[in-house]
DNA sequence: CTCAAAATGAACTGGCCAGTTTATAATTGA
DNA sequence: TCAATTATAAACTGGCCAGTTCATTTTGAG
């Protein structure tokens, strides 16, 4: 079959690896997941793992940095950036909350957080491919509204990190100790509000 | 001896394990740290610690309250709650950071994020006698301040929740993630003013 | 059909650690 | 001074797990 293949399959089991690593890391963290357990769910030997993956923290880092990545092209684009300045706030907001309550959102943060003494690179990497990321855009938009006198910013870099501070408020705290599970519609409605009523009485022009 | 003991010691060796506990857990974390790690940094037998506490978790969990109540103490009325209000949001914000950046504040939190999941109680007691602590203060202050016309506020736990946050901007990332390990007092400043200027920006009379 | 590369599984090494036990010693208070 | 309480060291149990090895099977390209 020179072309058209039905499954593309770069290494032959390497994906399959991946996405077993994805399943038992989200669920049990860095420690609490086995080797063993990552083999099994990926349906392949343990041998065959090691010969993909050099040790279990590269696994877990090559995870991470595609969890990443595809969240981060699913969230771009999805927004309106010439909508009402209000309306486009609104819309970041909603995106960063929803990720960030996410199983996924919370699981990575955790782990991230949790590990990284003993694993420095992880929160580095983390914070590169994720809030870094964000804020880059963050400044983008501030920048055009600006130009076009919306908005009235002196501090670019703490304005993008307030507003995304902002927009966890309460349900942050809730979430990352164990509080609450996950937030209906309405209560990250009244928190994003919260954020762009908030930005906007600063920011404002 | 009647009285007048030099060491007063509740339980005997009680105080000295806790104290063992306190900078073990603290500098290797929950996993990270070992039993006889601390029996040794508490020149106790492991047999006397385990006379004391049934097991790890509980240990540090007691670890974790006790510094918690010590911490809220030293913090508590340090602040004239009588100054301006603009004075009184900087020194509580300033205060926050301060907890925050702490070494003990940041490997609390690291533990408590990290373990959270094998181990939810603790994430709930944490964020009992931490974050809702001070978001009953902040409320308190911020009722005060709406009787005596200075501020305006409708969702009081909103606003307290977002002070909180706006408070960490910038910081509390490059923290938790390892990018940065402290924080100069001119870096602080320009947080805490943030989160000042922005909190009376949307809810100043 | 053949053969080399890839995958398998199962056993194995070496290491770590929570929690227990035991025989012995120090401390205490009466 | 003499038990009774409390502490000690050190060995031990049982369990978990990362990473390796190897003899065997599967796969797929030519």
């Amino acid at each position: 079959m020179p072309d058209g293949t039905i499954e593309p399959k770069k290494g032959r089991k390497f994906d399959q690896v991946l996405e077993g690593a994805r399943t038992v890391f989200l669920s049990d963290g860095f420690e609490g997941a086995s080797v063993d357990d990552i083999a099994r769910a990926a349906n392949v030997s343990k041998a065959t793992l090691y010969s993909y993956f050099p040790d279990k923290r590269f696994l877990f880092m090559q995870v991470a940095k595609t969890e990443c990545q595809r969240q981060a092209d699913l969230a771009i684009e999805t927004i309106d950036m010439d909508a009402p300045i209000r309306q486009v706030l609104h819309d970041i907001a909603t995106e960063m909350v929803d990720f960030m309550t996410s199983q996924f959102g919370k699981q990575i943060f955790r782990i991230c957080v949790g590990e990284s003494d003993r694993f420095p690179e992880l929160g580095r990497e983390f914070y590169e491919s994720g809030p870094m990321l964000i804020r880059g855009k963050l400044i983008d938009f501030f920048e055009k509204g600006v130009a076009r006198g919306d908005l009235k910013i002196d501090d670019f870099e703490l304005a993008a990190e307030q507003f995304h501070e902002l927009s966890k408020a309460d349900l942050f705290p809730k979430m990352v100790f164990n509080i609450v599970d996950d937030f209906s519609r309405d209560e990250k409605e009244r928190v994003v509000n919260g954020a762009v009523d908030m930005f906007m009485a600063r920011y404002g022009a």
